[in-house]
DNA sequence: GTAAATATTTAGGGGTGCCTAAATTTGCAT
DNA sequence: ATGCAAATTTAGGCACCCCTAAATATTTAC
């Protein structure tokens, strides 16, 4: 058996899939122990662990970080996949809002099995995109890429559609959804103001303008129209 | 934190409890040992561990087997009440056929919220009752006490309905399931015959009698009629 | 009542994944 | 180029839950 996967195992592939980023950098053991909420050393014991055995999830160098195999990969996509499809079913299902899913999400994707991964995906009809935008990997184990900038880095004077909303902090979700900012909303980019300052929107059919905290900014995804 | 729920404290639990039965005498070392497929002196620790702490989950004396105390019935109960809120899920939520459902119940009984066990009890109207006919403990963890007898313990002659079906091998479901011998079917039990031979039965509505092998009988509860 | 059989506990250890403290490597800044 | 700060790894240990082998308690059978 080849590091069967454990939460443990689950968590930390997880978190090198998304400190990685779109172009695959290595993952450094200071993220990924913020990240998993674990000290260093705990970092350095698992990536050691995951790098070895006949089908190594990550390669790992000393001090220079992890980066996902093939197969390190695959597992990490199996797992996304299995959190956002729950997310999914738990809001179209069972009438969760969009900012109580995550952490149910975050438990139960580590115990959906291959069977229920499926039931699910069908009830639901196969999607493609989880409550906050997020793209849902396919069964293989693909997630298409999509061309996005942050809300805080995005030109001002972009147009553009929101692609998606971190759904890691039910608070900052619950304020977006108020305010209106959600996945498929448009609106046009005007300004950030200096020294840390919000970035300035305008919502399509809206007037007036809207400041949004670096904060929240980071958590918006944009794609352009 | 008064021995926080992990998934082996869960199991103890629940083991005890159905190894308890009805008159809620102690559970022995190797009967837990053998339901949970562990060796006798895993037991012993865990039993010790349960036994102690500020809020024990079992009385324990070396060599007497363990009680559950009121907060480990407690417990048991919780998770009895999730896995069997999940079985009955799957099957009418995502299309499980009733031998399949026990196995992902027993590794999602220990991931289910609060939260999520009501919505899922709500999805599903408050239900009484399992796939398996087993009654679903109550939020506040009651469970109706029903007379029952084991098919194989049964009087000949009785006219009984089948109360419930034991969900642990899903062989002997989908056999059950194909004889008709289902929760709230009606029989007459004709006689055991010797030397572990069959039990003989008339499904009501039939002609003929049929044979029910002793392994086979002791996973069926009969109510009297 | 005692010896044999059975059930249970003690003793000693292993794997996983976490921790803190101390050592080391890296890489930036002067 | 070197010295310092930050990042990372090594060393040593803990909690949990499992195991086998050996010792002990209980029960059964004669």
């Amino acid at each position: 058996m080849p590091n069967s996967g454990s939460e443990s195992v689950d968590d930390y592939l997880k978190a090198i899939l998304e400190l990685s980023g779109p172009t695959a950098e290595p993952a450094t053991s200071n993220r990924i122990a913020e990240r998993l909420g674990v000290s260093a050393p705990s970092v350095t014991g698992m990536l050691r662990k995951l790098s070895t055995g006949n089908r190594p999830c990550v390669t790992y160098q000393k001090h220079h970080g992890a980066r996902l195999t093939i197969e390190g990969r695959r597992r990490a996509l199996r797992i996304v996949r299995r959190h956002r499809l729950v997310e999914l079913f738990l809001c179209e299902v069972l009438g969760y809002s969009w900012d109580e899913v995550h952490g149910e999400a975050e438990r139960l994707e580590h115990f959906i099995s291959g069977k229920l991964e499926e039931r699910i995906a069908r009830k639901l009809g196969n999607p493609e995109f989880d409550p906050h935008g997020d793209c849902i990997p396919s069964k293989h184990g693909t997630l298409p890429k999509r061309k996005t900038v942050r809300l805080n880095e995005a030109p001002a004077g972009q147009t553009a559609v929101v692609s998606s909303v971190s759904d890691r902090d039910p608070e900052i979700l619950r304020y977006l959804e108020r305010i209106g900012l959600v996945p498929n909303c448009r609106l046009t980019v005007l300004e950030h103001a200096p020294f840390e300052g919000p970035t300035m929107v305008r919502f399509h059919g809206e007037q007036q303008s809207r400041g949004i905290s670096p904060k929240l900014a980071r958590a918006v995804l944009l794609q352009e129209i």
